[in-house]
DNA sequence: CGAGCGATTGAAAAGACTCAACCACCGTGG
DNA sequence: CCACGGTGGTTGAGTCTTTTCAATCGCTCG
């Protein structure tokens, strides 16, 4: 799983820090921080935890992405979250004193550092401006979920995957997106079929692009507009 | 809307302090409370407040039920939650600051207590316990909606109903649920005629009873092997 | 070069939605 | 006290989306 140890990124000039709920910590802060974690190399498709188990510490993601899901009653993913490099992952069970609700999977080489629970709770006892960006990261993401329910429950696949197309199109940036139909699929709630029948139609309708398993995105307005809203 | 003032209700001896947040104020704060909160009843179908707007404090929901719910494209309601009494409503987009991502309308008459954002605040700064409280409060519930949003993208109508009418049990104890079919509709993520159609199917087979609006569950193990898991 | 997995296509079936009509209950006003 | 109007509940029929199952294709890795 873990491919190997490193110490070579350093908290305070890290890549991800500028997006990064880290940020708000002092000097002081960072540098406690960066005796106490430890990072690692993933490979892809690596778990760093599945739902059920109980959290003992949470991750920051410096490079990479990571998908987090949960799975239905016939084990079908739902991928409820794609993260990218500069979030902290896995603090909701740490918060909540219970355990994951979700699992997290790496779907690409990702380089990640652990920090542990004491270190993290540390960080929020002693850091107002760092716990209220934790709590206030908390509740937009529960904001963001009643507009998902809704979207799963009143939108048809069509508009899912438009919406989902421009939400990726958020976290990977400049680059393509890169997923496998399946995720894709998993991500939109769908089944596979269905969504490789719509990447086709979106395709044909000069909407995206496809290059074997990347998506690009060439009419966003258009997405939108499909999307809704 | 608002019917009546009144201070009648005191916090320290609220019907619903034992299940709420509150219960870890100490009896200084809690007067403290009782002296800057607002009491008023609420008629049916009050609005407490609305998506896009934004939050000047948080309600306390002393007796009775409130929906919270978002609009789709269409206008269509969807069900977020439904909050019983003890309940704290409101806070997400306090604690975000930013707009309310949803609405919140009574269902049936309500008591309600107004805690504005200073009085709020202030507890959250002072009591530890409290805040860990909320900020445990926000964990679980972001936990519960990873849970909806899977349901909602992988389980049929019939599945969503079994698991709703359970919850709704959940929230309505002793009496009878009592909500109207489109407010079910709403909650479940179907059309209203869908919803009329399965109740008609649970009731034939012996699951539940309805008395023109209200629905008893007489086979919660039944309903449980329906929504799966 | 072959195995195997992921991607794709086709056809049929199922689930859910929409639209339209009808019913039932309830409060109002004559 | 009863007819009226209105809202919410119910039913039917037809349609469309989406899923399922089965089969094929194609690329990559050993």
């Amino acid at each position: 799983m873990l491919i190997k140890s490193y110490k070579s990124i350093s908290c305070s000039n890290c890549a991800a820090k500028s997006h990064s709920l880290i940020e708000k910590l002092n000097p002081i802060e960072l540098s406690e921080l960066e005796q106490n974690r430890g990072c690692s190399y993933y490979k892809k498709n690596d778990f760093l935890f599945v739902e059920g188990s109980y959290p003992r510490g949470v991750y920051c993601l410096n490079h990479g992405k990571v998908k987090v899901f949960t799975r239905g009653d016939e084990g079908k993913e739902q991928i409820i979250h794609i993260a990218k490099p500069g979030e902290i992952i896995g603090f909701r069970a740490m918060l909540s004193g219970d355990a994951y609700r979700v699992s997290a999977e790496t779907i690409e080489e990702c380089a990640l550092c652990y920090i542990s629970k004491e270190e993290f709770f540390k960080m929020m006892d002693s850091n107002t401006e760092f716990r209220n960006d934790i709590i206030k990261g908390l509740s937009k993401e529960l904001g963001d979920r009643a507009v998902s329910i809704t979207e799963m429950a009143q939108k048809s696949v069509r508009e899912r995957l438009s919406s989902c197309l421009l939400q990726l199109q958020e976290i990977y940036g400049e680059e393509p997106i890169n997923l496998s139909r399946e995720d894709l699929a998993n991500f939109v709630g769908t089944a596979t079929e269905t969504l490789i029948r719509l990447l086709k139609d979106f395709k044909e309708d000069g909407l995206i692009e496809t290059q074997t398993r990347k998506v690009i995105i060439l009419n966003s307005d258009k997405l939108h507009q499909i999307a809704g809203k």
